[in-house]
DNA sequence: CGCGCAATTGAGTTTCGTCAAAATCGGTGG
DNA sequence: CCACCGATTTTGACGAAACTCAATTGCGCG
């Protein structure tokens, strides 16, 4: 299934809620005016894929809402989650670069994006250096979370990983709650199988560690989840 | 010791035989001439520090020849190289668009890099459209590099993971010998004690694939080397 | 030559993966 | 509303892989 929902067609990029942290908060007016006409969105159900690795495309997406996953093959076809996409996250980058992308893009829950046009990404960009700026930027936080994603969900024990899979999936800044995806894909982030990524939330379960208050919607006792995220 | 060696003061960048692929290689000559007296080539020892995580900073840095780990450091304390930088590798991007770099760098061999002020790179950026696309190059191979160590570095058993880094680690193009550093830096890229590094290599010696030229520098039966990182 | 550090090897334990069975969930249709 | 189906999740038993601790070997260097 490489369809997605329809395009909702022209965005309403003045009364955008991310205006401030989504890509082009830096932008005149004048710049303004030339994307605006151009960005469209996209609403995507959980399991839809936006595009895949290879694919030629010429658009950039901002996350809305949702959270999508950003998926990677090895060679004998395992996939491997590299990134999460969520919040105001920029995907696509490389198109600005390359010729393909370089992922697969499957929403993990119903998500909503904007679509701009490279193109005109990249027009913008040899005249407004803030926007240029705003490009590093991403780039730069793409590139943390990589290597956050390096650091703390692949390395140590199963414990440990999923411990530190759940802080950083809490809903809020001072949110001890976080809805979680299914068993496969904890495993294909944090490089175990679904048999342990299940038997290690029974155990945080059991611990007491955290409760689960609808499927797959846990409430984490955060100080503690904390301490076996650092043994 | 984070002392380096002296800079070694003005480059020579007209001659440098890293000018194609280097940073600033799409500039003009103007844009060359304001650069050009503000680079400088600096040499590392085996285990010289660069800088630090955290550390302030004013430079960013082209790897000439040698190699480098990039390292950042778990809440507990241990460490995990997250990257390796080595061809004409830029380090120190984060600078651009942060206030302080964001890994500790670490010379793995005898290792030469140029030197160039953050402001110089930021205000040449600002009117030159090419070296703005170039700057997205790098952040994108820094990316891709740290998306890689994700997928072949971090996912399977100890063996293939062993398997993709010799194969990463080979010379050139087509040769088939690889230079290897200590069994705790190996352990720290591919999550695993250092024991279990070496119990992997010797396995490896025993079944030929692997052999010991002269110390850590091994000769590879690349073929089987290939299928070991696969299976 | 001997010292110190890194690397290797061995033995025992823990963790995790594999295979298989049971339980649960979500949706569908009677 | 409830029974049934498939898919996902959970649980159990076993074996393989990797870690820990400890002892030994090998290497570079003074």
């Amino acid at each position: 299934m490489t369809l997605l929902q329809a395009w909702e067609g022209e965005a309403d990029c003045r009364n955008c809620t991310l205006r401030e942290s989504a890509l082009f908060s830096s932008l005149t007016e004048d710049d303004f005016a030339v994307v605006h006409g151009q960005v469209e969105q996209v609403t995507m159900s959980p399991g839809d894929i936006l595009y895949k690795i290879a694919d030629p495309g010429y658009h950039l997406f901002t996350v809305r809402s949702g959270l999508v996953k950003l998926v990677q093959y090895l060679p004998d076809g395992t996939q491997r989650i590299v990134r999460l996409a969520f919040g105001a996250d920029v995907i696509g980058l490389e198109m600005m670069v390359g010729e393909h992308y370089l992922h697969e893009v499957v929403a993990l829950r119903t998500t909503e994006l904007c679509r701009y046009p490279i193109a005109a990404v990249n027009r913008i960009c040899t005249t407004n250096a803030a926007l240029h700026a705003d490009l590093m930027s991403r780039w730069q936080r793409a590139l943390s979370e990589a290597e956050a994603s390096l650091v703390l969900l692949s390395t140590g024990t199963a414990k440990r990983r999923m411990a530190n899979l759940l802080l950083r999936l809490l809903d809020g800044q001072d949110s001890s709650e976080c809805f979680l995806f299914s068993r496969e894909d904890v495993g294909s982030i944090l490089n175990m199988t679904v048999e342990t990524a299940s038997r290690t939330l029974s155990e945080f379960k059991r611990q007491g560690v955290i409760k689960e208050i609808r499927n797959n919607h846990f409430d984490l006792d955060v100080p503690a989840m904390k301490v076996i995220a650092t043994i």
